[in-house]
DNA sequence: AGACTTTTAATTGTCTGACATTTTGCGCGC
DNA sequence: GCGCGCAAAATGTCAGACAATTAAAAGTCT
């Protein structure tokens, strides 16, 4: 493992690359432990901190992590699909509040994504995964929820409808297309009419799913769409109009 | 911005997550200078390099930026669509090394989201992205050609097939699910005859989507799909017995 | 006055050495 | 055999120094 002494980038920056390209190409297997610090900064020939640096970089994505004391030191991470979930999230939240997605392009992502699910979640969704579903209807259908409330719900039944497809890497590429879309959604208010629409056609949803209607399931889905994207255009139109 | 100094987490990674958050809510704008590590140090009452260990931290996620020198300084990133694709598909690619997932599951979650992108494609796909396509496919077709060559042709094929759909959005969502692929893809040796089958398939698909015939593209994806699948069933049992 | 050069100040990058803290293993006494 | 404390190894944190880089400010020449 050698960086090249005449790059520009900083030292950590190199060090960092040199033991993500080590594990990435399996060099370094799950659970192996790194050399410790003091090691690292002998074999790189630099000193304790620039290592130290490299080695928070590698802990950011959740390449690493490390164990204080004795026999402790740094460990090739195994990524969890939770910890993948989380990044993924993230960066696609960062993606779309600061690149000025507008709502149509978001939305026609989520629900191109979420479609695909469809017909392998009618086929194989769980008791469980409808029960969700069916809860978060409920809840939805209180008078009294707030905007956020309502739209977090929404999530959780989304996500239920996703995780039904039973395919763990199809859920975690769908997570953040999601989640992301949730504060674009928060900066909608649902008037008691369109929640009772949205209401209706999540009802829908889960009785295709439960029926394992695959096509009542993608209609419903096209028409939730579309009634959202309706939804979304009124109010920037509000908002553009009013400013 | 504060920190909780009963956490057990390290202080770069309490430091860092308030950054972050600060971040993610809004309240610290892009191309917005942070604080120098000297300030940052004295505001959160630790040494700089603990300071500097948050921010190599945020780096490492794109968050920030550096720039050395008078006036330099940390400064919130505007995250690129195309830092967002790396991010993916270095997420993508360890989640599936890394847990054991198996290659007919990998399949179906990469075929599913590219046939949610064929409809959107045949209607909106570019001249440019078409020659692509042939270019591609025309490469394929070389018979001295590396499995590793093929493959990459292979992802950029469907890569474009991707971008078709003319969502930066879908695009970025599906960088990883199809690149994350290619090391799966690599492990199977590809005969002249299955690699005949391919390019016939690519034909058809580019076909189709010249056509704007997007149930012709589905129908050609869902026998790509059902290939591949075959393909790799085959490889791995041939592995199984031979072990 | 304007263009070019030098200085200077601010800031990140790196190094050194020290000490605190945490955790494990081992030996000792009981 | 069982607890107890101690030593060792490792990460976490700190303080201070210097190097490298960069942009603005000051100076200088024509």
């Amino acid at each position: 493992m050698k960086i090249d002494p005449d790059q520009k980038a900083d030292l950590s920056a190199q060090i960092a690359k040199a033991i993500r390209d080590a594990i990435i190409e399996g060099r370094m297997i799950v659970d192996e432990r790194l050399p410790s610090e003091a090691e690292l900064a002998e074999q790189f020939e630099v000193s304790r901190s620039t290592v130290r640096e490299a080695l928070k970089r590698l802990a950011a994505q959740s390449l690493i992590r490390t164990q204080r004391g004795a026999f402790g030191g740094a460990f090739v991470n195994r990524l969890s699909f939770e910890e993948a979930y989380g990044q993924q999230i993230t960066t696609a939240t960062l993606l779309l509040s600061m690149n000025a997605v507008s709502f149509d392009v978001a939305c026609e992502a989520r629900y191109a994504l979420e479609r695909a699910c469809a017909p392998l979640s009618s086929e194989r969704r769980t008791p469980d995964q409808l029960a969700t579903m069916r809860a978060e209807i409920h809840r939805q259908s209180q008078p009294g929820l707030t905007d956020e409330s309502f739209c977090a719900s929404d999530v959780t039944f989304h996500r239920a409808l996703v995780d039904g497809a039973g395919n763990p890497v199809l859920s975690f590429q769908l997570a953040g297309a999601v989640e992301a879309m949730q504060p674009l959604m928060n900066m909608i208010t649902f008037t008691a009419r369109s929640r009772e629409a949205i209401v209706a056609l999540h009802t829908r949803i889960a009785d295709a799913l439960e029926a394992q209607d695959a096509k009542a399931a993608d209609t419903a889905l096209l028409e939730l769409e579309r009634y959202t994207l309706e939804l979304g255009r009124g109010v920037m139109k509000a908002r553009k109009s009013a400013s």
